[in-house]
DNA sequence: TAGATTGTTAATCGATTAACAATC
DNA sequence: TAGATTGTTAATCGATTAACAATC
């Protein structure tokens, strides 16, 4: 991740513009909120700051900092609630509205990602899928969606309310593509193409290159 | 990533055991491969820590201070030469062999991993998928594989020098699963299911879960 | 040579950890 | 109350940046 104030970071993770807490710190809550509801899943009601750091594979002390940002959750001796802090933190990431969000590219990953039911449990709508290839324009795709063609892209964004785009497009395309979707008003961007793409700063850049993750691992093999 | 040394972090990236270089660092060279790759495509021969940096979006003083870490690739006044640094990050990441990965789900993901050709072309060959659903096993699935089921896994590994495992499959399964592949001789994991995976420290971890990206993106919306 | 740019050092900045008083 | 665990402070650790001598 980067912000405005520091150099954009090039690792997988967020592009940011500011915020009143490091990045790093925003990057790990929806890990502790994917724990908590891991612990949940077992009937836990609470748990301590220990306990969720194992689950989370972070030290205690960096969820109590982490935590310490937003406000105080716990009980001295007693721990965290999983069901308030959870909320919390859903708050705390603007996850309690549903978020309507767009594919361009209906190829292999753009139809993976349509069918991935987790987007819809976690109030991320697909509203509209998008290509450049006639022969997908007009065919239907998940629940309900038709692949529109590119010219449709600023109508259709206005419309639906859409303020997330994830591109899963060639690298080739990728960066005329961003240009386009943040010129018709979408506000983030979830990249699986292997491209640095450049945005405006106010425009938040997360990247998801497996290709770039498998080299990272490569060389610890 | 994580170290052994250090507390395991949980964003994504991998999560790493030792390492003569940070980590951050070593995440940082398959994005500078990138750069170099793209700035090669436009018929640079050389390129400056600066221009380098713009490219991969971080500061031209991180640039050298990375390859620093590594070695003198550059030349005072003249910069880099693209073909040689390309090279000599291929050698630091341990690119310049074959990698042989396996990819358990054969799902929707499975499938667009499969046909995902950017993986043979970074020298990282798909050898099997595997999966645990009666009706896919045995389905022919990309260039000339079958699904194959969950018990002939450790047979397979050996036998095609697998050292890779793509985890394509549901949270609820992948725990289990890691501790197969891993107890099959895997030494390292591309995780894409929503879970902190526990294996042993001397095994790479690099997780990509869309919707924790998304949740990243969301605060900043 | 003059100009440009590296590799490296030292300074700065920021994040993580350890420790403990507060308190449930 | 006694035991446990938080929230926070200060110390440590590590990463990034700025600056510049070396040198192509």
């Amino acid at each position: 991740m980067s912000c405005a104030n520091r150099a954009a970071s090039v690792m997988e993770g967020v592009i940011v513009p500011r915020a009143d807490a490091p990045d790093v710190v925003i990057q790990r809550l929806p890990i502790y909120l994917r724990s908590l509801d891991h612990l949940a899943a077992r009937d836990r009601q609470v748990v301590s700051s220990q306990d969720l750091a194992l689950e989370a594979g972070v030290s205690a002390a960096q969820v109590r900092k982490d935590l310490s940002h937003f406000g105080e959750f716990g009980k001295q001796g007693l721990g965290y609630d999983i069901a308030y802090l959870r909320s919390q933190l859903e708050r705390i990431l603007h996850l309690d509205r549903p978020w309507y969000v767009l594919i361009v590219g209906a190829g292999a990953l753009g139809h993976a990602l349509v069918h991935y039911g987790t987007f819809a449990q976690r109030n991320y709508h697909i509203r509209a899928v998008f290509d450049n290839d006639d022969l997908k324009i007009g065919q239907p795709i998940g629940d309900g969606l038709v692949v529109q063609p590119m010219k449709e892209m600023c109508e259709t964004i206005q419309s639906r309310q859409i303020s997330i785009a994830i591109l899963a497009i060639p690298a080739s395309h990728a960066q005329q593509v961003a240009e386009e979707v943040v010129r018709c008003g979408v506000r983030g961007i979830l990249n699986y193409a292997p491209i640095n793409l450049a945005v405006p700063q106010n425009i938040p850049v997360a990247n998801l290159d497996p290709v770039a993750s498998l080299q990272g691992l490569s060389f610890y093999l």
